[in-house]
DNA sequence: GCGCGGCGATACCGTGCGGGTATGGAAAGG
DNA sequence: CCTTTCCATACCCGCACGGTATCGCCGCGC
């Protein structure tokens, strides 16, 4: 049986990505004909063609289309077994949490504090993304992440549940919505959204945002409007407005840590966290 | 960003496991000194300490640990991968599904005549295994898996509950629980039990066993007694007899595949198998 | 229809790295 | 103090990876 390398796996993404020798090359910093021969190889290799090349067209093969896939997971793990050894090595041990600007749902200084309280608590350093939260999870970048289900993808994560929330609309006081009690998505239709990154075109969207007072600044120069988990009430500024969205599905934060986390230091602040969320739940909404 | 190579990976996963530079580089078919300065190399390239070497002995660091960790994980996904990718590729495409000799709940034959009416059915090839399954289906040696919860871990494959049944104790006919209606699991105290594949040496077990037939035959021989989910009752031997165990927890048997799995053949058989066992759960036990 | 241009494959070459052997050097045990 | 054990260092070699030059195929335009 033999070995796959990392290196191969790279050149054959770079390729399959670019449908293109001489792109990927380019992309990889290097010629093409070597980056020919390593996918070539490749293929003896593992005794399938991976590519259909037409001198005038390269396209994916079913097999190319499954090796695609499985590449990048191999991949993402290799760079995320590196970054964790890497900061699992450092001097300075500290717990590293991505959290969204605004989207801690206000519960993060109770659980930092409670955190601190735990024996043998590290420093916590935290790291503010948008939408790229999960990716900073899975690529090791960080030990643990507040994230909002519905929406990303949890599998190969574990996850502990911290608090539901109603949504909101928020908009300039000027809004055509803006006296409205309440709303449903439907009022929404041709409204322009933030975007989240990686979502698709459709829809109207709007810029790409990746923080919280550039995203409020939008709304307050009617640029867009967004849907926003209840506990941003206390950060508006006071020339935005906020309604429910009676049909908006609730979100739920939750925080994800790699699966098979071993690290005491990550368990002590899943316990504070959920502690904190626990004796939250009956009181704020 | 340095880059992490396979190679490296497997040099270290084999001192980290051997915790001995010799006995590593014979297990890997190479001498000792390539292997430390491999494995110097990948510490220089991480910035990290990863074993403490005083030449009389080998130990893991914290980020060592990590990194073992994390290595087996890349491992596991680059293999897959190669197997994945190469099951794709091949000119008879088929649905390679690993079951438990025994273990299928009775639902197979079933489950199989109704995945081939499905449109766009390949064969299925069956692959037999024990207490093995798991890993199979990690290392992509087969598409999907019957496994019996609660026992594996399921953390990175997607699942679909089939059957859940009570446990049965199987014995001799001569053996001194044979005339008891239901036994509990204290009374089993010190009664020899298979051992499944990789669990401790603790309690009494007997020999490693794998394959159903076999293991009734020990049963026979009053070498053993088991602990078995209630559908094997149709395939014992007249010379065996089963009771049911009271407090023995309910078994599950469930269809596994790795999470992410976008193969049409593999989501037409997970509709089989849900359907099937969805018109099921009412009649048999 | 012929030539041109784009692109992947092939040919050939140099060098850096991965692996081998021989040896050094520290530490534990008798 | 000598021996044994085991990891590190020194040194050498072959190959595989990457680069340059070129071929061959194919589609397109004049």
């Amino acid at each position: 049986m033999e070995r796959l390398e990392v290196r191969e796996l790279v050149y054959f993404t770079a390729v399959a990505e670019e449908l293109h020798f001489g792109r990927a090359a380019a992309r990889l910093g290097m010629a093409q004909p070597p980056l020919s021969r390593a996918v070539q190889q490749l293929e003896r290799r593992l005794g399938v063609t991976l590519l259909d090349r037409s001198s005038r067209r390269v396209a994916l093969t079913e097999a190319g289309a499954v090796l695609l896939r499985e590449s990048r997971r191999v991949l993402d793990a290799a760079s995320a077994a590196a970054r964790r050894t890497r900061r699992a090595g450092r001097a300075d041990p500290c717990l590293v949490l991505a959290v969204k600007p605004g989207g801690d749902g206000g519960l993060l200084p109770a659980i930092l504090d409670a955190y601190q309280a735990e024996p043998g608590a590290l420093p916590v350093e935290l790291v503010w993304g948008f939408g790229e939260r999960e990716v900073l999870l899975r690529e090791g970048h960080v030990d643990a992440a507040l994230l909002h289900r519905p929406h990303p993808d949890l599998t190969g994560l574990d996850t502990q549940d911290l608090l539901t929330e109603t949504q909101l609309l928020v908009m300039p006081r000027s809004h055509r919505l803006a006296g409205r009690t309440r709303v449903c998505l439907n009022d929404l239709a041709g409204e322009p959204l933030p975007r989240r990154p990686g979502a698709s075109e459709g829809g109207s969207h709007g810029p790409e945002v990746h923080d919280l007072g550039q995203l409020l600044h939008l709304i307050a120069l009617r640029r867009m409007v967004a849907v926003l988990p209840s506990s941003i009430r206390g950060q508006l500024r006071d020339d935005l407005v906020a309604v429910p969205v009676d049909d908006a599905e609730p979100t739920t934060l939750v925080l994800a840590w790699p699966e098979h986390a071993t690290s005491p230091a990550l368990a002590a602040f899943v316990r504070a966290a959920t502690a904190v969320a626990g004796s939250a739940t009956g009181h704020g909404g």
